[in-house]
Order: C-alpha cells, then structure tokens, then sequence
DNA sequence: AGCACGCCGACT
DNA sequence: GTCGGCGTGCTC
C-alpha cells in the first residue's frame, strides 16, 4: 500500500510513500504524516491510501510515522482546504497546512499541554520552616493558598524564585503535578443555564429577524442589512441562544481589527458558556489549546478573524460573519482565500445556518439576495430613539485648508463643542505630512524601493514608506539641489491633530491611528478618557470606524470624501461608500441628534448625493447596474496572474511569454477574456517590479478551466528568470 | 520554497 | 589557490 502525502511546498502536486516500518494499520486521512523530503524531514498530510504508485516503487522511500491516531484535520476541514486549493489554484499541501494550527504544523501532538503545577503536600506544616526562610515561607503561603496548583509562571508573576520549589519539595513540604484540563462536556440544554444576564428586548423588526433565521433549519445563507444602530449584535446574540440551547456551538468571524475587547465583553456577559476568542495575542500553544476546545465541544462560542473559519467543531449550528463586506475577510497573498466564500461551502456541508451581517454590504452579496441564493433580512430602525445623522455635502472648492480643514468646518467644529459634546474627524492618511516637497526645485522625498512618496512624521520623527515599511531620518537638505527648504505638503492626522490642538487650545484631542494606538494598552486609555463625554477632539483613520461605539459624537467630518471616487479601482466607489457610512455610523446615538460633514470638491457628484439622500441601497442598485453595463464582478467573474522580479521588465515579459503561449496553445477559449499584462497599480514596491495578467469570463467554470491550463503554463516556468509568481481568484486589490 | 551541485570571478 | 556569486534541477 501506498501512502498519497500532500506536503507544504509550492509545488502542485502529492508524493507518494511506503508505509512505516513495522506500521501494521492503515492510517485515516488527514492523519499528519513525517516523512524524508530530499535531504530533510517534512510533516504532509495523508490525502489518500492508494494501491500503487506513478512513481516508480523502487525508488519510494519509507514514511518516518503517523503522527494522529484520530485525523488531525477532520472531514470538513479537509473538505474546505481542498476544495479552497482547487479554487484558488494553490498547492493542496500548503493549504492544508495552513487549516491547522502551527504546532501542529510543527508536528506537536493534538493534545492539551500538560503543565506541570505544584502544590503543598498533605500536612506540610509551615511552622517547620525556619523563621529567618522568609522566601520559603512565601512560597509555601502561596502554595497552601492555592491547593489546585501553583504554576511556575504565578511564581514568576509573584516574583518569587522558581528553584524554591524545588527546596521545599526536598523538605518534603512541596510536590509537583502533571495537570491536563479535564473535558467539560455540554450538556446544558436549557436557556436558564446559558445566560448569565436577560436579553434585550426587541423590536418588532428585529423580532422577525429572529424569527426568520430560526425558521429554516438546515443550510441558508442569509444576509442581514442593518442600518449601524439597529442593533444587529442583538440579533446575533440571540440566533447564538437558540443554538447554544441546542446543545451546539456558533463560529463568529470578525474583520481583523474588529475583534476589540468591547466585543467579547459583549459576548462574555450575555452567555454563561465557554467562549473562545482566536485573536493574534495568542501564543502557539494557546492557539492550539482553543482549537483543541473547539474540536471536542468544550468551546461552545469561537470568535475569530479570517482562519478561523477552518476551526472544527465537534456540533456545529451556526456560522456568523460580522462586517461581511469588510475586505480582510480575503486573504491578500499567499494562500489568498475569501473565509467568507468558505463559510457559504462549509455552512452548506455542515447543512447550518449562515448569517452575514452588515450596514453595507458587498455588492456580491447583495447580488445574490436580489437573485435569490441568499435571504436578504433588513433592520431599518435604529434602537431606542436614536434618529439618524443628517448629511451634508461641504464645498471646499477655492477654500484655504488648515491642516484638511475648511474655515466653515472649524466654525461647525466649534459649534459642536460649545454644546459639549465630541466631534470625530477622519482622515484616512497617518504620519504628518504625506509628503516632504523641496521649495526650490520641487524635488518630492521618495522611497527608493517603491514607486511612493516617503511620509514625514513628527513623533517620533523620521521618514516612512507606508508600503514596504523602510524609514530614514529626515533630510536636512534636498537631494537634487541641495536646498535646506523642504516643506511638507499635505495633511495626516499627526498635522491634523496639531493644528487643532493650537485651534482649540482648551479642548483635548486624540489622535487614533495606528502609530497612537501600537503601544499595550494605549487604546484602551484613549477610550477610556473618550468614554468619560467630555468634550474632545478625535482625529483618526479607519481604525475609529470600526466597532466603537462613541455616544457623546454629535459631529463627524470626513475630510476627504472624494478619494476614491476617481480611483482606477472600480470596487473605489463602493469602498468609499461603505467607509463613509461607517465612520458616520460613529454619530448620533440616542439623544443626541448627529451632523455627518463631508469636505468635498465634487458637491454634484452623482454617487456622493445618492449615498447621502436615497442611502446605501439606492447607491448599491445605481453600482450594481453600472457594473451590469460594463461586465465587472459580480456579473463577471475575474482572476489575475501576478507576477513580480527585482529586475524590471521581467515580471510583465514573463506574463507576456504566458499570455503568447495561451494564445497559440488554447484553442477554445469559450467565453474567457484576458487583458494585459500591465503594470501593477504601484509598480514598483519594496524593491519589486510587479505586474498582472487580467482573466475573466461570466462562466466561473469557464474560467476554472482556463486557469487550469494556464497553471500548467506557470509552472513548465518555475523558478526561470527569477521571476515569482501567484493566481489570485476573485482579486479585491485595486488593479 | 529550500537545497545541492556546478561553473566562473576576486580575494586572503 | 579558495570563497561565494547565482543559474539549474530536484524533491515520492
């Protein structure tokens, strides 16, 4: 017998080895695999137990072991790995590989840590200790104090030396113990023991929403529009009671800087079961332990980002993507997988429910609740009795900015305060200036390995590429001329910030933007101090818009509300949309009645007056008809071939060598298109030449099979010209 | 992707 | 004389 072994490496095929030495049972597939892969060891996953090989059998080497007794990797996980690899055209071992959590990658056992804890034996009498051992003393307090086990790391966080455990335990006062967690089985089948606080009452609207998602059992996707406010979490919170009743569990996915404490609080005070976050503060084993909970039912509530969406679980009942429009859930390199495509295919395996919540949505999915594959539910009414912010449209053609912001803007500002409430002012650009300009001879601060100008920040000050991440002081002098007067031109929210400071001396401003917010605990501070209602000032990028709620807002300014309508990008406009009505979705929460100012250039454009007259829905038909008329996703479906070498040129001749062999080789083409290859958007970036070769058609079949015969087309090139390249199905960059 | 092998240029 | 640059080929 023949062991079929998928392996992380790029390439696009399996290997087959013999079994074990001295291994009488045929492992299961999914087990994890060690085996000899040219000079070194690798760790694969059992795909198939086959009866020959294509390979000759002579030259077959051994398999080293089977490292799972149960499958590492469960049906449904490998179900979904290989269907996302065929999908995407990506090697079925990296994609299995990344369905499972590292250490197992690493080829650590599927199981719970075994700690070791120590405790205080039976009888073990302090008065024995001398009284001059105060250490000791200590340890063994703590040890009395804590009969279920003290760690090594509650020594550490006690600063209490760990090698006095060991001295206690040869005075017979201290011993150690293996502790594994014991699986708590679910077994509470009853609302009363699910809930530690009552669910909110809800409206009728909500109510039916409700209703609805519990209705139909089995698989349905349903797509929940919900004006921000109408309080869509409650929704979630209760379709999750029903299932958790059911005795079954509930995946959460949440954009990647959505998963803020505010949201598990939520989570964590409504139910009385284990909920597990996957969040990136997790460490190996942590992760491994969540995902070990979740495979055996103890978790019965998992909230996490995009890769969660492979966790298993051992009873499933319902699946919930949270900001579904939100474009992290697309994973942007590598194994570029969308979790929310792969929640529709394993909803539909697990025959659950699935609920994709948002106040906009994206075009594709709205799509398909207008044509019926999904169930479009709407919540309309804010909760309580909150009225929605009014829009408005400011002209900033011909005014002078201060720092982004229009004289008429600040006078509004100003108005806001002196009623004493907050004003949130987005500006979707960090650092202080976007850009340092010579005044004499007009030379531009660029980065030297992109085709960008280098950021200017002032704190702490240096010179930052925001695409490849390079920093260097700030010059002194222009490099082309020599002058020393480099003035920065434009505003980020460090300058923004500055300006307001010196504007409104009395009031305090925050900033929020990744640079304020990186340090531990930073944002939680600037919360706090926000949370207070006094009257402040924030100034912040994307990141204020997602997932905080700021109930003193009454005004939000968005000082730029034409980027992205002129973008090369055709998803720009629904971008932008979607972003507009999220950071307007910070204001005007009950009584408090909010003002959303948008500085504009562009006052009759006719997408800006749809969003803010007719709202999301009327914009959404006007962008689906535009996208109709000019065959774009999601009446079309498109995938590019990236490539990208150090050596420019040779990313776009590599492309253009694929594209003449597609061209002489494919004979039927039926119905796909293809175009380029071009330039990509930003040509050059951290030191790379990239380019891309569009393909679409209106059949996905259609372009499945084009793209299989194009992959066999890349890879009679591998590693040639030393040029690197990558599909990407279903892109959502710009390009 | 790694890694080895192999063939040419510029150093202790 | 070697070290090391990267082009090429292979991984069951």
């Amino acid at each position: 017998m023949i062991l079929r072994v998928a392996l992380p490496t790029p390439l696009f095929k399996l290997f087959d080895y013999r079994l074990p030495k001295g291994l009488r049972i045929q492992p299961r597939i999914g087990c994890r695999v060690r085996v000899p892969f040219g000079n070194r060891e690798m760790i694969g996953v059992l795909v198939e137990c086959a009866a020959d090989s294509d390979y000759p059998i002579d030259k077959l080497k051994y398999a080293l072991d089977v490292l799972d007794q149960q499958p590492a990797l469960d049906e449904i996980q490998f179900y979904l790995a290989q269907w996302a690899a065929n999908y995407y055209f990506y090697p079925l071992g990296e994609a299995l590989n990344q369905a499972l959590p590292t250490l197992l990658r690493k080829g650590e056992a599927a199981e719970f840590a075994h700690s070791t804890l120590w405790r205080a034996t039976s009888g073990a009498d302090i008065s024995t200790l001398s009284k001059t051992a105060v250490r000791q003393r200590e340890v063994l307090e703590l040890l009395l104090r804590n009969p279920d086990g003290v760690s090594t790391d509650l020594m550490r966080v006690e600063s209490l030396p760990v090698n006095l455990l060991k001295t206690l335990q040869d005075k017979g006062l201290a011993e150690s113990f293996t502790h594994q967690p014991t699986p708590i089985h679910a077994n509470d089948h009853e609302t009363g023991d699910l809930l530690r606080e009552a669910p909110l009452t809800l409206n009728t609207e909500q109510q039916q929403t409700v209703q609805r998602i519990q209705q139909k059992a089995g698989f349905n996707t349903l797509l929940l529009e919900g004006v921000t406010g109408s309080g869509k979490t409650e929704v979630y919170l209760q379709a999750i009671q029903q299932v958790l009743s059911q005795g079954k569990q509930a995946l959460v996915l949440v954009p990647e800087i959505g998963l803020t404490p505010q949201t598990l609080v939520r989570f964590k005070s409504r139910f009385q079961v284990p909920i597990m976050a996957l969040h990136s503060g997790l460490n190996d084993r942590q992760r491994l332990d969540a995902w070990l909970m979740a495979r055996q039912g103890t978790a019965r509530i998992l909230i996490g980002t995009r890769s969660a969406i492979f966790t298993p679980m051992r009873n499933p009942g319902l699946i919930i993507i949270d900001e579904e429009h939100d474009l992290s859930f697309k994973q942007q390199d590598g194994f570029r997988y969308s979790a929310r495509d792969l929640a529709v295919l394993r909803a539909r395996k697990e025959n659950i429910p699935l609920l994709l919540g948002s106040a906009t949505p994206s075009l594709e999915s709205l799509h398909n609740a207008r044509t019926g594959r999904y169930q479009h539910l709407t919540l309309t009414q804010r909760a309580g009795n909150a009225k929605p912010p009014t829009f408005e449209l400011m002209d900033i053609r011909g005014e002078n900015l201060h720092s982004g912001l229009s004289d008429s803007l600040l006078q509004r500002i100003d108005k806001h305060l002196k009623n004493n409430t907050q004003v949130l002012i987005f500006l979707n650009r960090r650092g202080f200036s976007p850009s340092l300009i010579c005044h004499q001879c007009g030379a531009v601060n660029e980065c030297t390995r992109c085709d960008a100008r280098m950021t200017l920040h002032r704190s702490p000050p240096h010179m930052h590429c925001h695409h490849c991440d390079r920093q260097t002081p700030i010059p002194k002098a222009c490099h082309q001329c020599g002058s020393e007067d480099l003035r920065p031109s434009g505003a980020g929210t460090e300058r923004t910030e500055d300006f307001l400071a010196h504007h409104f001396p009395k009031i305090p401003v925050l900033r929020i933007d990744r640079d304020s917010t990186s340090r531990k605990d930073a944002m939680k501070h600037l919360m706090e101090q926000i949370h207070t209602g006094k009257p402040c000032i924030m100034v912040g990028t994307q990141m204020l818009a997602k997932g905080h709620h700021f109930p003193m807002v009454t005004l939000v300014a968005v000082l730029d509300a034409d980027s992205g309508l002129f973008s090369a990008d055709f998803r720009g406009m629904e971008k932008t949309a979607q972003l507009i009505l999220q950071v307007a979705g910070r204001a005007g929460r009950a009584d408090h009645p909010g003002e959303v100012v948008l500085q504009t250039r562009h006052p009759e454009h006719p997408m800006l007056n749809a969003l803010i007259r007719e709202g999301y829905g009327a914009f959404a038909d006007s962008e689906l008809q535009m996208r109709s008329a000019a065959h774009l996703p999601p009446f079309s479906a498109h995938a590019l071939v990236r490539a990208e070498a150090a050596q420019s040129g040779r990313a776009e001749a590599f492309l253009m060598d694929i594209r003449q062999q597609m061209e002489s080789q494919i004979l039927r083409t039926q119905g796909t298109h293809w175009s380029g290859p071009f330039p990509s958007q930003m040509e050059k970036r951290a030191g790379m030449y990239r380019a891309q070769l569009l393909l679409h058609s209106h059949q996905r079949a259609d372009l499945h099979r084009l793209l299989t015969q194009v992959l066999g087309f890349l890879n009679q090139h591998t590693g040639r010209n030393r040029v690197r390249w990558s599909i990407d199905v279903d892109p959502l960059d710009s390009y």
